[in-house]
This record gives C-alpha cells, sequence and structure tokens, in this order.
DNA sequence: CTGAAAGCGCTTACAG
DNA sequence: CTGAAAGCGCTTACAG
C-alpha cells in the first residue's frame, strides 16, 4: 500500500507537503496542489489513521457501549434504534463507531476504560444509566469527554440526554385516569437504573394528584422483556383487588402482560400501556397505547453534544431533555 | 497518560522489556516480570493502541457495514441480531468492532475501502449480498481479508455464511401444498439480493415439483418492510384468481400482508408464512407462521471465519450454510 | 535474559 | 510556499 513518501517521490515533493495537502493547508500553491494529488490518485493513497492518530492524539472515532444481558441486548428496538442515531450524526461529521457491547456494569467499566486509553477513541457515549456509577465518577475524574443517554445524579457535572420520564408516568396515569380508572398498577424496570426510577417517579406523583390508592402491592418490578412483563402480570392478578389498568415501563414487557390477559380473556378487562412504541405493538390484538420515546433523536443529539467539545471546544456538562409522546391505541381506548 | 517509557523508568529496565512483558513474553525473568507489572499497575498503564497498531500492521479490530436504506436499516430485527453474533465472537478474541452503516452500494463501497485502507481494520464482515457486486472484486484482488454474510457467485472465491434460503422456500411451499393450497403466491424481497433470488428459485422449484400453475402475477416484488409486503398484498388481492397461500420471504412483509388480510376480512381465506422468526409475530393475530433463521449464528461464523484467517492464517475461501427451520402457527395452520 | 537502535507512517514547529 | 528534522508510542531484529 502507498504510504505518503511515495506519493512524496511520484509527486516530486516532501512529504510534509502532502501532509498539508491532505489536511487542506492553505498554504499551498495550486501547482503544487494539482501535482500531488495527481500523485494521490495514481498511487490510490489514503492515509494511515492510526499514524496520523499517533501524533494527532485523537482517533476520530468515538466508543459506543451498549451494556446490557445478552438476550435482552436487541430483543428491544430500542438499542438499534439508538445506534441509527448515534451513527448518523457520527458519520456527517466524519467519525467512526467503535461497538462493544457488555452485560455487566464491571464489564461496561472495563471496556469503556479500555475503549478510551488502549484504542483511544476521542470519546465515547453510555447508553445505559444507573443510579450509582462508579463508572460516572472515573470518567469525570479522568476528564475523558463522555455523554451518557440518560442521566446522572442531581448535580453531577456530567453531559446527558434523556427523554422525560417522569413525565412519561405521569401521561400514563392521567390518561388511565381520563379512562376512569382508579384502581391503577405499575410493572416497573429494574431500579437500579434511573429510568425506572424516574418513571415511577411521574407515576407515583400522577396517582397522588389524582389522590388514587396506591397499595405497594401495585407496583411489580421485573426485567424489561416480555417474560419479566409476564411474570408481574400474573402477580398483579393475584391480587384480591386486581388493578384495571396496568402501566408497564417498557412495550416489551406490556407485550407480556398482554400475553397473561389473553390466556385468561380478560384484554378487555385490564387496560396496558407500554412505553417506547415498538412498530410491531400497534398490530397486536388489542393494539397497544404507548408512550413514544424519540430514541433516534435521543442518539443522535448525544453524538451531537459528544462532537461539540470533541470539534469545537465546547466545554462543560450540558443536558438536554427531549419530549415524550402520548399514543393512544385500543388498549387503552376504553372507558371503565 | 502513562507510557511505556515511564513504565519502563518505575521499574528499572529497559522499554523494549516492559513491551516484552506486554506481549508475554516468556524469555523474561520472573522478577522483572514482577517488577513491571508492578509498575504497569502503578500507573495504570494502558498501552497505545495506535501505536502498536503502525508497527505491528494490524489493529485488532473489524469493520462491520451494514447497508440499508437508512428506514429499514434496524426495523428489522435481522440487523442488530447478526451484530450481537458478530459482536460476540469478536469480544471473545480481544477483537474491537468498528460499526459502519450505509445506505447505497456506492456508500458501501466507499466506507469499505476507507475502513480498511485508512482505518486499518484488519477484515471486514459485509452484511447484505447483492447479485453483482464489484466491491466483492476490489476485495479479492486487493487481497483483504473479508466475510461475507449471504453468498457470492457460484464459484467466486469469497468466504461466506448464508443460511439455506432456496430450501427456506421449498419448505414454505411445502407446508403451504400439506395443508391443501394450489395457488400459492410468492411476495419476494428486491431482486438484486441473493437472499430474495434464492428463495423465489427454491419456491419456484417446489412449485414446479408440484406441478402447480404459477402465473407471473403471483411473484410480487416489494421492499423487506412492512409497507412493502402491504402493497404487494393489494395487488396481488386485486388479481380475478387470487392466492390462497403466501409466501413472504420476510416476516416484517408478512405482517404488512396482513394488515391488508385483517382490513378485508380474510385472514382466514389467505395462509400467510414469513422468514425469520421475528419474536412479536408469534403474537400477533392470527400468530405468523414463519421460516426460522439463525440469525446470531450467522453473525457469529462470519466473525470465527474471518479470525481464523487472521490469527490462525487459516487460508482459502470457505463457504458455510446453516440450516433454518419452519415454525408452524396459526396463520397457516389450517386446511383448505 | 536484556538493551540500544531503527523504524512503523504520519504531523508540525522551525527555518528559509 | 516548501523542506529537513524531530517526535508520537510502540515492536523487534540484532547483539551481547
Amino acid at each position: 500500500m502507498a504510504n505518503i513518501k511515495d506519493v512524496a517521490r511520484l509527486a516530486g515533493v516532501s512529504p510534509s507537503t502532502v501532509s498539508r495537502v491532505v489536511a487542506g493547508s492553505s498554504r499551498i500553491s495550486p501547482e503544487t496542489q494539482a501535482r500531488v494529488r495527481e500523485a494521490m490518485k495514481v498511487l490510490n493513497y489514503y492515509p494511515n489513521a492510526n499514524a496520523r492518530s499517533l501524533v494527532r492524539r485523537a482517533t476520530n472515532a468515538v466508543g459506543v457501549i451498549i451494556a446490557r444481558p445478552a438476550e435482552q441486548a436487541f430483543a428491544n428496538p430500542f438499542f438499534p434504534e439508538v445506534l441509527r442515531g448515534i451513527g448518523a450524526e457520527l458519520h456527517r461529521h466524519g467519525y467512526d463507531l467503535v461497538l462493544t457491547m457488555t452485560t455487566t456494569p464491571e464489564e461496561e467499566h472495563a471496556a469503556c476504560l479500555r475503549l478510551l486509553k488502549q484504542r483511544r477513541v476521542d470519546g465515547v457515549i453510555l447508553t445505559s444509566s444507573r443510579v450509582h456509577d462508579a463508572l460516572l465518577e472515573e470518567l469525570v475524574a479522568g476528564e475523558y469527554p463522555f455523554v451518557l443517554i440518560g442521566r446522572a445524579g442531581e448535580g453531577q457535572p456530567v453531559s446527558w440526554v434523556n427523554n422525560d420520564n417522569v413525565a412519561v408516568g405521569e401521561m400514563a396515569v392521567e390518561h388511565l385516569v381520563g379512562r376512569g380508572h382508579q384502581r391503577i398498577a405499575l410493572i416497573n424496570g429494574p431500579e437500579e437504573l434511573t429510568v425506572s426510577l424516574d418513571r415511577r417517579q411521574g407515576f407515583r406523583q400522577a396517582m397522588a394528584r389524582y389522590k388514587l390508592d396506591l397499595p405497594s402491592e401495585y407496583e411489580v418490578e421485573g426485567e424489561f422483556t416480555k417474560d419479566g412483563g409476564y411474570r408481574a402480570m400474573v402477580r398483579l392478578l393475584t391480587l384480591p383487588q386486581p388493578p384495571t389498568a396496568v402501566f408497564c415501563a417498557d412495550d416489551a414487557m406490556a407485550v407480556g402482560a398482554l400475553m397473561v390477559l389473553k390466556e385468561r380473556g380478560l384484554t378487555r378487562q385490564v387496560a396496558l400501556i407500554g412505553v417506547n412504541d415498538d412498530p410491531l405493538t400497534a398490530l397486536l390484538d388489542p393494539p397497544l397505547s404507548t408512550v413514544r420515546i424519540p430514541v433516534f433523536d435521543l442518539g443522535s443529539t448525544a453524538a451531537r453534544l459528544l462532537l461539540d467539545g470533541l470539534q469545537h471546544g465546547v466545554t462543560g456538562p450540558r443536558q438536554v431533555v427531549l419530549p415524550s409522546q402520548l399514543v393512544v391505541r385500543e388498549s387503552t381506548n376504553w372507558t371503565l
């Protein structure tokens, strides 16, 4: 493969000059530029990014970490879609995306540092946000550029992009109350995730606002999967006073919950609403109501925040909250 | 950040020795090893992968190209799942994954060469296979290590992993014939993709074997999306003799086709079978029959083939075909 | 078993 | 406007 010396020789200039032409430096005469470009084309020259990284101390690559138990990684359309958003924005700015999929927080931690310190990516995007996260503190302490999809703790100097998860919980409850429900339960995701905490907070706030009774058995926790939703719904139905409506903190869970209702012929007895707007849930019987999250935008915005820092030196933590939207379908579109 | 000289100084050895310890070279005395390891730990040393790549002429990174019109990229669970398979295998061997998403063949071509020649990834995995592909020829000519998910043309010296798409088409028809159908149509994907050609070939072969009439209007082509399936089904239903069963070359298309049937109350008049086993299609009404593709395994096998070449110098093109499996559900589980 | 030296392919002050 | 030189952080024959 041709290197910069080959090009220089063919063009009759020094390697420095070739480097300047590649970099688009202004102080090169048009004739020299033309000769160099011609030589580059003849030799089909691509500058070696690794050599360049070494001296520039920048790789033009961003690390993305998807942290989820393997089985769940992509069962849920959230991750592919967020990746698409990130990829689109990185691509627009000529950055490459180094993808790492991890299953435990420890693995995530190690992978992230390896990416930054060994692979030397210019920054990192984390796609899961946990409540206590040693990784965040290490990244802050090391002054590594990174953006979190989700949110950090109050006052932590971290850049993040989140959707309004508290509002998501509130919207769901408001909608259900509007349909006449009073006994409303929550099937929530793992409580070490901020997304679960926030949706629950919104749920509780709205329940309190409407002065609705909220027995502790009405809040069930499970995995962000069909199975998690299935098991949770089974438990809710064993209660002496089962709920008439259930807010599921994720569409996959809502699908699992729906399976229980269908098996027992209860689909029109218990209202069901999820979160995410997974494309296929609209086609279920009944079509699932949901709160639509701007997943692509979460990804592209995270990438944009990161690149603003890397390219334009935009400094200091920035936080962005994107709005979500209620989508009413048959699973809740009836009055108690 | 600490570099190899810092470690050497602290351990009281030369950089060469540190390098050998990092590489796990055998000819270093245990005492020296211990001192070096201690220094590495104290300084929290990570070797700079870019510097290493430069001299080793290997990056320990593999490029993965997902080539699909943006909207479809991940609507279909194929890509996330194949990525998971690739990622798992790469991770096991300490390779990083550089992900590139492209929309046109030209973009794919350029991105692929950039990855290999500029970013210097050690090899590439292509996840879409087209019928005439200039890229393949360039990769072969350049002797770049790569593996295709799908297949190349007959006799092309290319490594690939594919599922048995001809058998997929045959299985679908056999199943439908077993249920008493004679008027069977095909809703196929874009014909520039080998996957579409092969499924169609299987479809045709089986139709011929059973001596069934196959008017040209019974083969409709569309995008691998819900919309594509929707439009194709509408066309089939305008025929004077509409089919009693339809083989859709992809689950997303089958879902679109199902929407048409539901709108017209024809779900029990026309049998429907898809391909892929998208998790949610089992929950539709009626649950969709399908042919299950081992998508994760396609990804992990592709990565394994590539790494066999990179790590163990396994040379020469190799081809692997993975079996698919008929999954019968309500959408076809009735007799005409 | 260990070190000094050369070199991987670039970029970038410095000098002219 | 252009070039010679030093250096980015490693690895690896070569020598001992």
